[in-house]
DNA sequence: ATCGCTAACGTACGGTGTATAGTACAGCGT
DNA sequence: ACGCTGTACTATACACCGTACGTTAGCGAT
């Protein structure tokens, strides 16, 4: 391995490279350390180099979120819709578990790029054959991604705060410090909260919930069956 | 040698004006841009001035936070419970609307601070009295309240996103290049997914389908067949 | 008068994203 | 074989960030 090497090769930098290295640094060093000097080093060039194919640091995030929504399987198929529904959030936020980094992607930007418009036609395509009209389906769409995104993240927040042992004790002390006068339910349940602070059972009540919610009104309409 | 803690701060300087200058200026300049060295120069001192009074940025956002929920009214007295579980909903949602700066400091940081504390002492007390056993009314609780999180800040950003033209204007390309063959349901709902995104009644919508969901469960024992 | 305490300041360090300009190589028409 | 041109990458620079550290100024108690 002589001197000769030395000179960088030419086409060693590609889209999909860059963004495989943008998210093993997400995801080993957190998603608040991530730069771009960071990834640019992991690469072995510099930071200018990125640019090449990225027109910034936002056009990188998309292509990294687009990259991950690719994961979210497909809507499986014959189950109720119901179950269809649940798959798909579940499929969600498992994604979301796997990769806390997509939690942040997703809630700093809205809906775009080509993956995340196919899981969105998957759980509209569901809505609408149970019988949603346009409107009723387009509304219980946004409330369960919303609902899913909302619930994960909080989840995920919780999780990482707990590791971080400076913010953990900051949390356990304000805690304490509440007196069972003032908040005399915050106390008493402070178990319980604590609890069902994230996990499937805690996940699977609100989206239970919602779809309680769904069955219970008249929202469904088949050309066949009116009522149950 | 008792008391004797009157210490008046040299300058003109204290917690209180501190907070309503960052709060002033994460709103008018937008949360991302906010920072510290803005905040000292609004107030005409140098940066370092203010870790006198807050360890590190952290801790002044707790503090933000802190002041902001404590705008969230207290329950309204002499309601049904599900009336009264939708006003805590609408009053916090209120809230975050008013105050964007706010969604982003609860979802960065978990439940901390008296004020939160006492926001869901009235939201625990409300499903305690209405009959929720312990475990039921913390996972409702968590429940409501990432939803509540989830959905605004959802809008919140939505609306953001609308008013940055660069964003707004990749949003819409990446629309319309969606295929009306590879997508057909999305590319069919697009105007009700627009017009479905964001407002009071996508916000109740979701609301209702969870208080339904409440409702047509047996979580709620009342005070006369109350077992467990 | 002197000490200790502390609010506030100034300086400096290592970090960020990115605008701008420069440089080396691949592939081409001639 | 040669020079041109476009592409891929580097180098430098700027404005900004949070904050560690050291200094100064003015008060209260001794």
């Amino acid at each position: 391995m002589a001197g000769a090497k030395t000179r960088t090769p030419r086409n060693t930098l590609n889209p999909e490279l860059i963004v495989r290295a943008a998210l093993d640094l997400m995801e080993t060093k957190g998603t608040d350390a991530f730069s771009l000097r960071g990834v640019a080093a992991e690469l072995g060039v510099g930071p200018m180099a990125l640019y090449t194919y990225f027109r910034n640091k936002d056009d990188l995030y998309d292509a990294v979120r687009n990259h991950l929504m690719a994961l979210v399987p497909a809507v499986p198929e014959g189950e109720s819709w119901p179950d269809q529904v649940r798959a798909v959030c579940r499929d969600l936020r498992r994604l979301l578990l796997e990769h806390p980094c997509l939690a942040q992607l997703l809630g700093s930007r809205p809906l775009s790029g080509h993956e995340t418009a196919r899981v969105a036609e998957g759980l509209l395509g569901v809505l609408r054959s149970a019988g949603f009209d346009k409107e009723t389906a387009a509304r219980t769409h946004t409330t369960l991604f919303t609902y899913v995104l909302g619930a994960t993240s909080w989840e995920i927040q919780m999780a990482t705060e707990r590791r971080d042992p400076e913010a953990w004790r900051r949390l356990r002390t304000t805690m304490e410090s509440l007196s069972s006068a003032e908040f005399p339910t915050v106390v008493e349940l402070a178990p319980e909260l604590a609890r069902t602070t994230g996990g499937d059972e805690q996940f699977d009540y609100g989206l239970d919930l919602l779809l309680a919610g769904l069955e219970s009104s008249n929202a469904v309409r088949t050309p066949a069956s009116r009522s149950r």
